[in-house]
DNA sequence: TATATAATTAGTTAATTAGCTAACTATGCA
DNA sequence: TGCATAGTTAGCTAATTAACTAATTATATA
């Protein structure tokens, strides 16, 4: 019950949601990107990337200074629950919006963009 | 969002999860029967069957003084969603021992136990 | 009609959580 | 080797939440 449970919690805020769609849309993202698009703090995305991996939904691999994250491969069959997340939340007005400003975050290339002022382009 | 993250905020609290499997399980269930299963004061349990109906999770029926609950009908294409929990829960061994101990609140007639001190048999 | 009872609502408290800033760690490069 | 930068951890605060008891509401029955 502790892993559902887990599951769920991590799934219960709306900017992790929102890194979940992101990652659907694109195979990795490093945490200064996330950090643009949910508009709040380095300190705070890490926290919700840290919750989100402890869940087992996503994995991080590091390359330099730079921590990419992408969805977890699909060990624990909460394929299903991904299906049901992402129709749900195609239909939400909040997510067109992530997704086109995450549209416009992926247009640079990551290192050039956080480069600039540690991504908080505001 | 709000209603995904509704429903997951409402799927996130283990006492709340107890009550959708028993529920999977017996079509109706009173609130002094779900009172007893996961062993909290009325109250308590009454505040977490409205975070259920207003996730939208649950349907009420009263009836003189008892009030019935079942899962509701899905409307908004959860099932996908339900199955996944069924199957993941059915794997808990918390969710093994509500199971059993619900056998044996349900072994009663309602009316007669619920009678038996405002169903807290400890 | 008065009383008992199933359930809910109100009000309080302790624990949890999401946010911030500041400090720290790790890495790349001048 | 020293400085800049990406990310994480620590420590704090405000908001939320789950629990309780007490009060209230609605219904059945003596």
């Amino acid at each position: 019950m502790d892993k559902i449970l887990s599951i769920f919690k991590a799934l219960s805020e709306h900017n992790r949601l929102k890194v979940i769609v992101a990652l659907t849309k694109h195979a990795e993202l490093c945490a200064c990107q996330l950090s643009e698009l949910l508009q709040v703090s380095g300190a705070t995305t890490s926290r919700h990337l840290e919750i989100l991996i402890n869940a087992n939904l996503i994995d991080k691999r590091k390359e330099g200074r730079w921590v990419y994250y992408r969805l977890k491969a699909d060990d624990d069959n909460f394929g299903e629950l991904m299906n049901w997340i992402k129709k749900e939340l195609s239909k939400s007005e909040d997510i067109k919006k992530c997704l086109d400003s995450l549209k416009k975050i992926t247009a640079f290339n990551p290192k050039e963009f956080c480069a600039k002022s540690n991504g908080a382009i505001k």
